[in-house]
RNA sequence: GCCCAGAUGGUGGAAUUGGUAGACACGAGGGACUUAAAAUCCCUUGGCCAGUGAUGGCCGUACGGGUUCGAUUCCCGUUCCGGGCACCA
């Protein structure tokens, strides 16, 4: 009798002896090949897991497993991301320390994991919050501080190179202070006096990837610009490196994009503009403000000049005035006495908005500063404004405007009545500015006097295309030393603090207001336990509780190396690293997750290399996986990480959508209606647990039982039954369609729940979850295990038939090719249409049964192994080697064909396997079926595609 | 506004990248077994039309064109949905 398909007991019985066997422990072992798949590590939410959850980290474990059974030595660790702003709200919530929360919650996650049977070595698990993790954290930081960007080299160097630099050329100064702030400029951990992000709800600032349309990401709280002194990762100096490594790495085109559009090159020219105090109108000009008699503050230092920078350097004879960013420190030095009190009230004005209504409100505002600036290729004087859509931190915060050509100062020159000039032939300019980067130049200049000759030579771009203009442009600018050419990008420097409790300290304590770095030796700085952990809306940091940690301990342990004076008491620092600060590097710790020495030894570092395939979601694309790649690149700088990319390949699972369900209330009653009679009432829908809704009919006890409001309620039914409405919604508990792995993997298995996670559709894709569908593949597998089961039982073994064979290879080739493009939807379809093949040729033979076992054991480890057991295989499944298909089984003899008669299909015939397409028109066409088409036509063309099909073109005669 | 990706039955999705569209699965309908239920198995299932029937015909991959013997696939235009960037000069 076989044995029926026992889920329950099979899964138990592997994953106790899977650990008892250590199946899943990894070590380096240089005779073998390495592969590295990595998932993004989880934030231990308070929630636990949800179906979607697992969809990554299934989809790699079946990658990891099948490279380990094709002979690969793979590491495919798992950890925890619990530091940062989401564990500690989640603390909030609930009223406990962070640490319990975090603590329980990953206690969760682990049991919630473990029952769906992942090949994640746990020894090597690492967590963010752990003191022997966030020591390599703290140690990057200091790292980082002692480092700056040599432009050059375009690489990292140690800080005292730089010193040695300034000392050389006499700019090293003698103060101390001085010294500080002098390389606080270079560091690439530095401290910076800059505008951040504040969200006074979360009592912290917050990095740009964090703030979207002016909220917080977490919370939705309103976000402030506010000026503070922070520590601040100088990620923008590797700008280009961060751009040029996207060509090496193989990630989908559409976050590589998300990614250059976040660094945001943008290749251009800067232009020296001189200040005068008397207007020339250009031509058209005569709505210039009057002159104004003054002497231009800088005129005489030296510095009677600004820099603009402009993409569009070809437009440089439609200029008709220029424009300040209203934060500009050359507002003060631009503004005349006469202009004083306007400028004063717009800067007023500007300083009152917030930064979510300049975005959302672009209403046209800006003054007249008094000054002029002198257009070096025409020698026009043009008007300077300050105006709040010039913003400060981007190019140098002052443009040339060319209101034909640019929406924005199109815009500003129609409402204070500027000038227009219009420079690309047959643009229309009378409604609006031409943008556009095509077109033949004109009006340049507009006549040959009105562009100014340097050593002999005058710009004219006349007749040129709008690029050829460009460039011309740029050459004129810095062949005279106009300007030069720049490169910018909108990639800013990460800020790096956060005045919250639960993350990791810095190791930086002030000597007499100075920064330094805690000693290495000292490192870890732990985390103090604190009483109040809470965040204050005016940003006293947490840590500021902690007197005993900040005024004895670290400074105990820094004593007690003798490295500072026993008698000085210094200040630490108080505030604690983002979010992002443990999840940067952390794909180099699981190389050697125990080592007290270093972040990762360097032969395990030379093993591993870097991440071969990373799984995760694409809203990390502006955040961790920039941050990520800043970070390696400059422990690659360092010689710490041996590749310059951490994660060559880059798989984002899509999204695990909701399907929610819905009952319709009948207004002012507790009478439901179903779907189907619904708009015959006025009804307002309800959203309805979808554990108590199958294939979308509704258990009307379980309903009444749900929630004492509906414990009275009536319905009226459809054919006897309550039928749901349903829509496809985020999986979340307040539209109660969350589906708990839990209660899948108790009521199929974890094998079931694997494979229809991957069923679904393709990985990269959203989806939504409806457990409806899963029977199909809890069917498949008790399906497989009966035949496993009736091939086990036959006392007498026989030899595979060439059908067996046929479909064994068919299905080896589909597998393999398959899993190689992560299509595991169409994997599992071909498994399903195998097993019937082979049910259907009542298959006996167990070197069938084998190799399929082998091939299933990726997405079904649980069956596999008690299969390869019963088989009497060696060891594990994992460690069985991959099969090969061989062609020769999957030869046809003759091959079913379609005769098209002008493109239409009108016959199928057999034709021997290895005909030549002459022979197959032959056979075509002197087939009978083809005399009926044949007749009165003439054969105008044939073609015959091999393997696929013959067509023969007529017309008639 | 700019950039990227997409649109295939009632549903999730296949289609060897230009070669018989709708694999596989769900759902639905019909049937077998069963006292009944569960489980299992078999048949039908894109639409329309003709035929008692085997079957045959027409339409069909968001919409409109094009290239081709042949287009879900390539090209041009349009609509819609999703994602990214955004007073970035």
């Amino acid at each position: 009798m076989a044995k029926e398909y026992n889920f329950r007991e099979i899964e138990q019985k592997w994953h106790r002896l899977w650990t008892e066997r250590q199946t899943y422990k990894v070590v380096e072992d240089e005779s073998r090949k390495k592969f590295y798949v990595l998932n993004m590590f989880p934030y231990p939410s308070g929630a636990g897991l949800h179906v979607g959850h697992p969809l990554g980290y299934i989809a790699s474990d079946i990658y990891a497993r099948y490279k380990r059974q094709q002979g690969f030595n793979v590491l495919n660790p798992m950890g925890y991301d619990a530091y940062g702003l989401p564990a500690e709200q989640y603390a909030i919530k609930t009223g406990q320390h962070p640490e319990k929360t975090t603590f329980a919650n990953i206690d969760r996650y682990r049991e919630q994991l473990d029952k769906i049977g992942f090949s994640f070595d746990w020894d090597r698990e690492v967590r963010t919050c752990s003191p022997d993790y966030y020591h390599w954290t703290q140690w990057a930081f200091q790292k980082m501080f002692d480092s700056y960007f040599d432009e050059e080299l375009q690489k990292a160097q140690p800080i005292e190179k730089l010193i040695e630099k300034f000392k050389q050329e006499g700019r090293w100064p003698a103060d101390e202070q001085a010294q500080s702030d002098l390389l606080m400029n270079y560091r690439l951990a530095f401290l910076g006096e800059t505008m951040v992000n504040w969200c006074p709800k979360l009592g912290t600032v917050l990095a740009n990837d964090e703030v979207v349309e002016g909220v917080s990401v977490r919370g939705g709280f309103p976000v402030e610009q506010k000026k503070m002194r922070q520590w601040c990762l100088r990620v923008s100096a590797y700008s280009q490196r961060l751009l040029d490594g996207l060509d090496t790495i193989d990630w989908s085109e559409s976050i590589k994009e998300t990614q250059r559009n976040w660094i945001g090159r943008s290749e251009g020219t800067e232009v020296e503009i001189k200040i005068s105090a008397s207007p020339v109108p250009s031509k058209g000009g005569e709505n210039l403000p009057a002159a104004s008699p003054f002497t231009p503050p800088l005129e005489g230092t030296g510095e009677a000049s600004f820099t603009i920078f402009t993409t569009r350097a070809d437009t440089m004879f439609g200029v008709t005035f220029f424009v300040l960013a209203p934060e500009s420190e050359l507002v003060d030095k631009v503004t005349t006495p006469e202009q004083r009190a306007a400028v004063d009230e717009y800067l007023k004005y500007v300083k009152s908005r917030t930064e979510r209504e300049r975005m959302i409100d672009h209403t046209v505002t800006g003054v007249f500063s008094g000054a002029y600036g002198i257009n070096p290729i025409t020698g026009d004087k043009c008007p300077i404004y300050i105006a709040e859509y010039v913003l400060a931190g981007y190019g140098t915060g002052a443009i040339m405007a060319v209101p034909a050509h640019d929406s924005r100062d199109y815009a500003f020159a129609k409402h204070f009545g500027l000038p227009i000039i219009p420079l690309v032939e047959g643009a229309d300019v009378s409604e609006e500015s031409y943008d556009a980067k095509e077109g033949i130049v004109m009006n340049s200049p507009v006549s040959p006097d009105k562009s100014v000759e340097y050593d002999g030579e005058s710009l004219c771009l006349n007749g040129l295309t709008i690029k050829e203009a460009i460039a011309e442009t740029k050459r004129f600018v810095e062949a005279h030393k106009l300007g030069r050419i720049k490169v910018n990008y909108r990639l800013r420097d990460a800020i790096f603090s956060r005045q919250r409790y639960w993350g990791e300290p810095f190791p930086v304590y002030y000597k007499h207001g100075i920064p330094t770095m805690i000693p290495e030796e000292c490192l870890p700085i732990e985390l103090p336990q604190v009483e109040k952990f809470l965040p204050t809306e005016t940003g006293e940091p947490p840590l500021g509780n902690a007197q005993v940690w900040a005024w004895d301990e670290v400074n105990r342990k820094i004593v007690d190396k003798a490295l500072i004076d026993e008698k000085t008491v210094f200040p630490i620092e108080l505030y604690t690293m983002p979010g992002f600060a443990g999840s940067s590097a952390y794909y180099l710790r699981y190389m050697d997750p125990h080592n007290d020495k270093a972040l990762v030894s360097p032969e395990a570092a030379a093993y591993w290399q870097n991440v071969d395939l990373y799984v995760g979601g694409s809203e990390h694309a502006t955040g961790h996986l920039i941050y990520s790649r800043f970070w390696n690149k400059f422990l690659f700088d360092l010689g710490v990480s041996k590749k310059e990319e951490p994660f060559q390949k880059l798989v984002n699972q899509g999204m695990i959508q909701g399907r929610s369900n819905f009952v319709y209330r009948i207004k002012e009653t507790n009478t439901f209606v179903s779907l189907g009679l619904k708009d015959q009432y006025d009804v307002t829908p309800i959203h309805v647990d979808v554990n108590i809704v199958k294939n979308d009919v509704l258990d009307l006890e379980a309903f009444k039982a749900w929630s004492p409001e509906y414990a009275t309620a009536d319905f009226i039914l459809e054919d006897g039954k309550y039928v749901c409405g349903w829509a496809i919604e985020k999986m979340s508990k307040s539209m109660y369609n969350v589906v708990n792995p839990d209660i899948i993997v108790e009521n199929y298995g974890a094998d079931t729940l694997r494979l229809y996670e991957m069923f679904l559709g393709p990985v990269e894709q959203s989806k939504p979850w409806d457990t409806n569908g899963i029977d199909g593949c809890f069917r498949f597998l008790k399906k497989f295990w009966a035949l496993a089961q009736s091939i086990l039982n036959q006392s007498s073994q026989e030899a595979p038939t060439a059908d067996n064979l046929k479909t064994l290879h068919k299905l080896i080739k589909k597998v393999t090719a398959d899993i190689e493009v992560f299509s595991y939807n169409t994997s599992i379809s071909a498994f399903m249409v195998a097993v019937n093949e082979l049910s259907q040729q009542k298959c006996t033979s167990r070197s069938i049964l084998e190799p399929l076992v082998i091939l299933i054991a990726p997405f079904a480890p649980h069956i596999a192994e008690e299969l390869w057991e019963a088989l009497g295989g060696k060891g594990s499944v994992c460690d069985a080697r991959w099969p090969q298909y061989e062609e020769k089984y999957l030869v046809e003899t003759s091959v079913k064909l379609g005769v098209q008669f002008n493109g239409k299909v009108r016959f199928d015939m057999l034709f021997p396997a290895d005909a030549t397409p002459e022979q197959m028109i032959a056979l075509a066409t002197s087939a009978p079926e083809a005399q009926k088409y044949l007749e009165g036509m003439q054969i105008v063309k044939t073609i015959a595609i091999p393997k696929r099909i013959v067509n023969i073109v007529l017309k008639p005669c």
